[in-house]
DNA sequence: TTGTAGGCGTTATCAT
DNA sequence: ATGATAACGCCTACAA
């Protein structure tokens, strides 16, 4: 025992007596084996601990059986959901998943691509860095036909199969509900990036503003890492505008919890002097004091769903060059941040 | 173009009416290759979309470049700090990942080993499940000399190499803190596990209790999930305790905060009348008001650390007989939920 | 129902 | 410095 080498089909066929062509039908349940011979297999190759060498057979299928996903980090509670959602769907369908992070670099991100081109990855599953604008390099698995479709932070020139919430609607929604609560001077927080998923909350933000008559300014928008200090960094800044806003909007719960509490320590009261609102429903949301008016992003779903739809185009019925998107529901959770009188 | 085909060396070998041993030495930068025939070769091999086939590849040299990660789950801010630690090491070694999660199962830990082995993956990184005691399910690897190690949650039986932080020292310093706040009455909120990072915990607690000359109860051991909500019903206990503790440590933040926030509800005042530890340093502990005492835990650090050890295996040096555990430093983060007067 | 044989793309071992 | 060729382990026409 302790042997170093592994146990093949040629070692089941040669204490058996069998021919491997049979060995090999029958550890794949072929029916057409008998079911005798097949069961005296099966327990051979349990006893002999035979485990079938799959790069043997990926050499032969062309299929790796490998799910590729590139993310820009793994940190935040909302992707962590999400690939929670992707594991199950996969692996429920017998992939296995690489995953592997851009860290927001387009350069990382090109690096990514390569080396799940080169692993092979049956498909790809994508939400693209901060920066990423050109999205050329994923023209190799276009080339090759290799399904891949972006999920949350998609291309912008939608080409290709994308699974996203409405973040225009979301972002209208929350706007909206900040101007019936009383708000007339509301600053939106936002990253600095041209991602659909912030410019789509500025549309939604400036739709909002137009649609109820309140003006819009470019010294409202407030670009920043979107990071729980920037947050800090933000209030400072809001607390010196005059007149001093009425309403935030933060594009996102991190941050806005950071505002948020710099905001209070800096005096004011948290919903009557101004109101705040995030995004995300990250559970840091209902631990800060007040409890954040958010958006609820369905991460897990959204794993399931873009997972789901790869499967689909994998096992081959439709093809990838239907462009389609399909947009997730995200509703607006009411908190106190915002709830005046 | 658009061929499914790929390029493969024969095809190099074929136009420029060369070998293909020598096209194979080319690519690997052997230098009994001629300079010249070496740019030919790899300027073709660029031109032609050239990639290498892992598969037949790996067939041969029996390695697979790929290091496989079994986690219970990639929810919590630690556990994501963790990855990147690891992601940015077995990068730069030239490894991919494969991470799997086990969801806090046993079973479906004993699947991802399995899936694991069958990928053939180099080497194995692990966080055991919440109720994992027997690791026999490691065995495989064990037999077939993968290399291996366990971080964080490890097995009770140290057979193997393992990275973690002393987890007996750190809890023994939050209560010695508490101690010293005046606290006398200490609850300890910890996990319904085995697992050593509880274990330790509770291990620590009564040492602090012991040595401060206070009584030990079981009844002030509470037994939860750890989760925010957990953090509630455990706050609901121990208000009604008689007499009231007045210190709880909680084994982590996001529980901690929970608890906290439904004391505070329920009319105490935080540390006035209790105080309060959590564990992690998650950050959410900077939101919730007051900011949560806690212990840092180096999560990228461990990453790091974990994943260096096992390249350091692979690249085979050191064997892993050598049973080692390499412990990090923790430390305490007194913040306003514990600071009394 | 089972067997034979060739090929998947690469690399290592001999030769030359 | 380069070439020929035999593995690596599995799958699948095709034949029997």
């Amino acid at each position: 025992m302790d042997q170093d080498k592994d146990v093949t089909i040629y070692d089941l066929a040669r204490v058996l007596n069998i021919s491997v062509a049979t060995i090999s039908r029958a550890l794949k349940d072929d029916p057409v084996v008998s079911k005798k011979t097949k069961k005296k297999i099966l327990d051979l190759a349990e006893e002999m601990g035979y485990r079938s060498n799959h790069f043997a057979r990926n050499l032969r299928n062309r299929r790796t059986h490998m799910i590729g996903v590139i993310i820009p980090r793994v940190n935040s509670y909302f992707m962590s959901t999400v690939i929670a959602g992707i594991e199950k769907v996969t692996n429920e369908a017998g992939y296995n998943l690489i995953i592997s992070q851009s860290s927001e670099s387009v350069a990382k991100e090109i690096q990514c691509v390569r080396t799940m081109f080169n692993n092979r990855v049956d498909g790809l599953l994508v939400s693209l860095a901060y920066d990423t604008t050109d999205t050329s390099h994923f023209d190799l698995f276009q080339r090759k036909s290799i399904p891949f479709l972006f999920f949350d932070r998609v291309a912008e020139d939608n080409r290709w199969a994308n699974v996203l919430i409405d973040n225009r609607k979301a972002s209208y929604e929350v706007t909206s509900h900040l101007i019936a609560q009383g708000c007339r001077r509301i600053v939106h927080v936002t990253a600095n990036s041209k991602s659909n998923v912030y410019s789509d909350r500025i549309l939604g933000y400036k739709q909002a503003l137009a649609d109820h008559h309140l003006p819009f300014a470019e010294e409202n928008i407030i670009r920043n890492t979107l990071s729980q200090e920037a947050g800090g960094d933000a209030a400072a800044f809001i607390r010196q505008m005059d007149p001093l806003p009425d309403g935030v909007f933060v594009a996102n719960d991190n941050c806005a919890v950071g505002c948020l509490l710099a905001l209070k320590r800096s005096g004011l009261r948290i919903p009557e002097d101004i109101a705040i609102a995030g995004f995300n429903n990250d559970p840091v949301s209902t631990v800060v004091e007040p409890n954040l008016t958010t958006v609820n992003y369905p991460g897990y779903e959204m794993g399931v769903v873009a997972a789901r739809n790869l499967i689909h185009h994998l096992n081959g019925t439709s093809g990838i060059e239907v462009t389609n998107t399909i947009l997730l529901k995200a509703e607006l959770i009411v908190r106190a941040s915002t709830q005046r009188g």
